[in-house]
DNA sequence: TCCGTTAACTTAATCGATTAAGTCACATTA
DNA sequence: TAATGTGACTTAATCGATTAAGTTAACGGA
């Protein structure tokens, strides 16, 4: 391995001269620069980011944090379209991404301290159960931390503009004449709650009345819990012409139960998804979903983050919101 | 920050002492070792992994790559499996995994350099230009490397089984009595010449005819192409009865073109993919195409990739093979 | 001529951990 | 008794880079 030290013997100077030279210093003269320039690249010279890092307390390494737990795995769409992009934008800034999770081989660490343990400069926080107290902790912790679909107090964040799309759904529902919208929601996270309130928010300002048996409690990501949410809205006396997903995945489940009901979409049962992930679009007929901007909220992630690792004084924690577009897909029949 | 000093001074023994009591050392005593334990613990110590690789020229963290350019992103189904399999059989193991790029930042550097710059003990290539120089290098060169769907001459390889599933699907096919069968093939790499041999060798075996024209190029997850390279069997004097394309993505292309046409799968036309991704099972009818075993295909490179990193000595490449499973779905018509 | 500046370096400490080699008290053995 | 061994440490070098502080020679101004 080439280090400033064989870079120093070649070019008869100081190793800290070949620092600085390499690092742009002023007080290094232009002719030695350009030697030690031209020999670092002769002798095919790499800095060591490990021990910049160890130096430096700045590693240049930002953690990614996926829990798989929660049924939010990087192999989900959304999840992994987020991720692509909180990649590529750190890179774009100059900085690698790492996984973290809990525990590590033998050790066992909560996130916190794989974070740590790792220097990452600080964290972006994909998809986790935001009541796990090692991820409060991490959030909490003096590592710079941004959320996505979620606001910890002292966090930036990144959401999707969950009001404003169901608002969006449920109009689109609305206007193709249907006044019998059920909804069937993921586990109530603050994600959650905020498209429940504007769901019933929309349905009041539209007049449309939301029995109690048409909101169904499910799980995201999870299409069995919304099957059996969807047969459980089909078994009623008077069961609704729309149902709303928690997410275009978790449609899959009800179709199934739909299928076996031998009810057609949309001539029998309109539905609508949310995510818009890129499956939701090669569905036939195609769904209609909220499409949330993925890669605007990977990237918009990214660089909030490494904005408050290098601006720590001035930085102050902020909310982002990312608008999403309505597909319209063919979905939801026009009743009206 | 807790470091090894601050339990040394605190139990009263050198820093030599703290750091072989905690990796478990002999030469210190019971009692001793402890001690420092228990002081570690309670002061809430952690090891700094930047310290430990700088000095063990091991950083206990992998690369893995994608390029995206070849549209093997990690957001396609495949390599997110891949990518999230790799991920935590690598962690099971203790290690953690970063992302290798092209560039970073200012710094413009190729994979290999980047391998190094971040101190990897080794890396997984899981989608690449297996002909770019940069990926050449990286393999050649001394870090351990393990390639997913290619072999070079001095690496671990995982495969995943494309005569055995090509030679699965044409079967199939032709069971269902197709005797006209068109083969839409991606970029010639070796995965392509084995699907190709492998459907042209089945084909001969059934003896069934391969025209010339029913083998036609496409590009791997680019529906577009799949599209044009459909619409051209299509125009055929004698089209075929079914089309094998590339990958289960690149089916979607092809629908599109079926669809402008007004044909139906698999009433006016048999389709089958590759790759078995969860898209390909939500679409109706069912895609009949061969799952490749990406779960397995991750866990594998990772595991070979530690075991080359941890034994050197014994170290020999190998090439594992991972077999996949036909999915029937539907979309082949019974004309027999 | 003498002093203060400045440019262009070098010296040496430091980040946190590991480890070969050294020390020392005590026990064992011929 | 002297030699040898051993258990339980400590010392100090080291990994590769950064950086505050120090050095030195040349130069300009009064």
């Amino acid at each position: 391995m080439v280090t400033i030290t064989d870079i120093a013997n070649a070019c008869g100077v100081s190793r800290a001269t070949v620092s600085k030279a390499l690092n742009g210093a002023p007080d290094v003269s232009r002719e030695t620069a350009d030697r030690i320039r031209e020999t670092a690249a002769s002798l095919g010279y790499l800095p060591n980011a490990t021990a910049r890092a160890l130096k430096m307390g700045r590693s240049y390494n930002i953690g990614v944090l996926f829990s798989d737990e929660t049924g939010g795995g990087i192999s989900h769409e959304y999840f992994s379209q987020i991720l692509e992009s909180v990649k590529a934008e750190s890179e774009r800034l100059g900085y690698d991404i790492t996984f973290i999770s809990k525990d590590l081989g033998r050790m066992s660490m909560d996130y916190y301290e794989h974070a740590k343990y790792r220097s990452c400069d600080g964290v972006v926080i994909a998809s986790a159960d935001f009541q796990d107290p090692a991820i409060v902790r991490l959030a909490a912790s003096e590592i710079p931390t941004v959320t996505l679909d979620y606001s910890f107090d002292n966090c930036s964040s990144i959401l999707s503009d969950n009001v404003r799309g169901m608002e969006a759904l449920v109009r689109f529902v609305h206007g193709k004449g249907h006044r019998k919208i059920a909804f069937i929601h993921g586990e109530i996270t603050s994600v959650t709650q905020k498209r429940l309130a504007s769901f019933r928010r929309t349905c009041a300002e539209l007049g449309v009345p939301v029995p109690a048996e048409y909101i169904r409690p499910a799980i995201y990501h999870d299409p069995r819990s919304s099957g059996l949410a969807t047969r459980a809205l089909l078994a009623l006396p008077d069961p609704p012409t729309c149902i709303i997903f928690p997410d275009d995945l978790s449609f899959m489940g009800g179709r199934s139960e739909l299928e076996k009901h031998g009810l057609a979409i949309p001539k029998d049962m309109s539905v609508a998804g949310y995510d818009g992930i890129p499956l939701s679009q090669v569905l036939r007929p195609r769904l209609t979903t909220y499409r949330q901007g993925a890669e605007r909220m990977g990237a918009e992630a990214a660089r909030l983050l490494i904005e408050q690792i290098e601006q720590p004084d001035t930085w102050l924690p902020q909310q982002i919101t990312v608008e999403g577009e309505l597909l319209e897909g063919s979905t939801v029949a026009d009743i009206g």
